[in-house]
This record gives structure tokens, C-alpha cells and sequence, in this order.
DNA sequence: TAGATTGTTAATCGATTAACAATC
DNA sequence: TAGATTGTTAATCGATTAACAATC
């Protein structure tokens, strides 16, 4: 009964297995085999199978996996089957823009208020969904079920914030701010750093160039 | 003379160093050991140091590392000596924010167009760059030298574009549409799925709750 | 010189791939 | 039943950690 810890290059392939498993779905593909996925993917048909048998057997010898029922699992195995409130802290440029980004609500991730420091921000709606002064956020998230807070304001304010937020109860956090957050072991952080994902592609951009002689 | 191969952990790995001796380095440090900085960024000195050693001996034995030397070392490596032209593809939400977030071009990556399908969005200025007609791009890519196209449109069209930009001869791409582009070898992609990184915090957040009974 | 800390080799650990018996 | 393909064990590969001699 004991459960198998499930390793980190497994979790950070599953949103890729479901996000292919429902392009196959929209094109109305039954069934898949771990050889013919693999090609799809780029990936050995072996690394498939092994990663879903973390979970259990969800396919069947000799004809391959339903596509609609391993997109379900694997859905559920990633909590896309629960829903989650969101605030967003920080209605700049990136802040409104995920805000405005109506796609995270088809997977469950309800926005449900934004925060920002500039009183000129406050009252304004973006996409229906309210900015409202920082100073209210203690009150609204201990008012409301918030999940996860989503961090795009500056770095110098980033720590200090989603170490109060996890005090007020925040669970997880989606920190886009470029910094490194130290929080309590049992709060989930997943960073969006984009300055480094920029600066990896100019590491292999120069990479090639040096390669060029 | 033959180039070790470097790993991809160790790549992903170095913005993170940057980032980090960039924070000492306005904090003044001077100098810092391996051990000391595992500290800070909780991992292993030994690994620190394995890492930086794939690229040449940056330490000095007794004394540690000089903060400055090593983060223009890492900087060299990674390419942000040199300056790189960018468009952006898609004016949309996420394609001005990035357009809107001057840092980057403190990093050596400058922002030189924008391009939309919408013909309303043409003419536009954000933060001074020009929005232009999709149509205009060819031309645009081919009189300039444009080395990294980001890629802010929507699913549907990116692995169309994508393929054009590189017969265009742009080299990088920086790519947030949901998509997996299949491109020649050459080519350097590198994704930022943000619907995927948002998954992963729901995967762990739910594994948390799972583990409460 | 003595102490500190690197650079580097060796040992360990974990992840990926290969192989194949089980079974649909 | 025969063929296909999984689930799973074993083999391989690569990355991380530990240890320590070199050396500043």
C-alpha cells in the first residue's frame, strides 16, 4: 500500500502526454499505441510505458490505450478534475495578460481577483475580473477559498508577499517574479522565469555559432 | 581538443547561477565559496562545482570563486555578451507584455518589430515598437538580421509560421504557443508552456492533499 | 606554513532504454 | 488461435554526490 514516490522528470512530462492525448481526441483517434505515440512525441514507446505504470495499467496488451479514457486519467492524475481559485498579485503588463488569458478557466483555474500597490489601478476590470488594492488582500483571501497566487509583480516585493500570503493560507504559488521564493515545505511553488528560458536559448544559439569553424 | 558535450541539467542550471551572482555581485560580495553559495541555493557545493568545471576553472583553490570574474564568465557563456534582434509574432495579451518588459534588452535582446494578422493592430506603438501586417514580415526578416522570433499566437497558426521564419533564416525561437514545432535540427526552440507549468502546480498540490489522510 | 577550498576522480544513485513474458 | 502490444524486470546509461589530492 505504500506509495511510490513519483519522480520529477515523470511529472514534468504528464502535461505534455495530456496535452497530446487531446489534439488525438479533437481528431477523434480511438486508440494509441506506446510505439506510435512515441513517434508522435519524440520520446522511446519504453519511457511511455514506464511513466504510465507509475499510475497504474491503463492500457491493454495487444491493442494499445483508449485515447479518451488515458486523457481522463492522466487529467485526474494532474487535478484537472478539481477547480482553483486564483488572485493574481501585480496587473502589469504580465499580470493582465494572464488575466485576459481565458484558457486556464477550461481547465479549472478560476482568476478570481487581481491586486496591485498603484491606487490607480484599483476599479479597474480586466476581463470582468476586479483590481483591487494590496491592502485588501489579507482580508479577501482569508474571506475566500484561495488556491494559488499567481506573482507578477517586481522581484523586490516578491518575497515578503508570498510569505504573507502563505500565512494567510495560500497553498501554492505561481511565481513569475525572477526570483527564488523560500517557503515553508508544504507550499508549492512553480517558477516561470523567463529571463533564464530566454537566456538558454541564446546559450545554444551561441553554442551552434561556436560550432560553426 | 574535442568539446565535451554539455548536459542539459547543466544548462538549465546556469541562468540560475547568473541570477545568483548577479544578486551578490549589487550586494557587493567579493568573493564566495562553493559551499557557501550551495547554501543560498540549496544544492550541493560539489555539484556547483562539477557544473562550472564542465566550462574551466573559475575558483581558485583556498579562496573560492571572485563573484565578478565568475558571473561574466557565466554571462560569456551564456551568450549575453553578444546582442540578438527579436520580433515578436502576435500582439496579442502576452505578446505586449513581453514587448511592454524592457529588461530584456539590458540582457542584449532587442525588441524590433511586432507583427499581427489583425490589420486593426497595425500602426500601434507599444513602448515604441511598431506593430506591422503578418504580411510584411518576410520582407522585414530577410532585409534585417533577425535572430530570435517569439512566438505569442495562438496554436493554430505557430507550426505554419515557425516553418516559414526558418526558411526566412531566423535561427531561435522563442516559443509560447501550446505546440510542440517540429523543425530542423538547426534550429534552436525553446518553449514556454505556461498551461503545462500551471499543470504541474495543480499535479503537486493535489499529491499534497492525497497524502492528508 | 597551516587552513581553506578548489578541481577531479571514484562511488552512488536514479532515470532511461532494452528485452521479453504475460495477456488481450 | 496468432499477432500485437502491454506491463515489468533487467541492463545500461548518465547525473549527482562523496572523497581527497592538489594548490592557493
Amino acid at each position: 500500500m505504500e506509495k511510490k514516490r513519483i519522480s520529477r522528470a515523470v511529472i514534468d512530462r504528464l502535461p505534455r502526454y495530456y496535452r497530446y492525448l487531446g489534439d488525438l481526441l479533437e481528431k477523434d483517434v480511438v486508440r494509441i499505441s506506446s510505439k506510435e505515440l512515441s513517434e508522435k512525441m519524440k520520446v522511446t514507446a519504453s519511457q511511455i510505458r514506464q511513466d504510465l505504470n507509475n499510475f497504474g495499467g491503463f492500457g491493454q496488451q495487444g491493442y494499445g490505450y483508449n485515447v479518451e479514457y488515458l486523457h481522463s486519467e492522466i487529467g485526474k492524475i494532474l487535478g484537472l478534475d478539481k477547480s482553483y481559485n486564483l488572485i493574481i498579485v501585480g496587473a502589469g503588463n504580465l499580470g493582465q495578460a494572464l488575466a485576459n488569458y481565458a484558457d486556464f478557466e477550461r481547465r479549472g483555474f478560476f482568476i478570481k481577483c487581481i491586486f496591485d500597490i498603484n491606487p490607480k489601478m484599483v476599479g479597474l476590470k480586466i476581463r470582468g475580473i476586479e483590481v483591487r488594492h494590496i491592502d485588501e488582500m489579507e482580508e479577501y483571501v482569508k474571506m475566500n477559498q484561495i488556491d494559488i497566487a499567481v506573482l507578477t509583480l517586481p522581484k523586490a516585493g516578491a518575497p515578503q508577499v508570498a510569505s504573507n500570503l502563505v500565512r494567510w493560507g495560500i497553498k501554492g504559488i505561481w511565481n513569475f517574479a525572477p526570483t527564488d521564493l523560500h517557503l515553508p515545505e508544504h507550499v508549492i511553488v512553480e517558477n516561470v522565469h523567463l529571463e533564464e528560458s530566454l537566456m538558454k536559448l541564446s546559450y545554444k544559439l551561441s553554442e551552434i555559432q561556436e560550432s560553426d569553424d
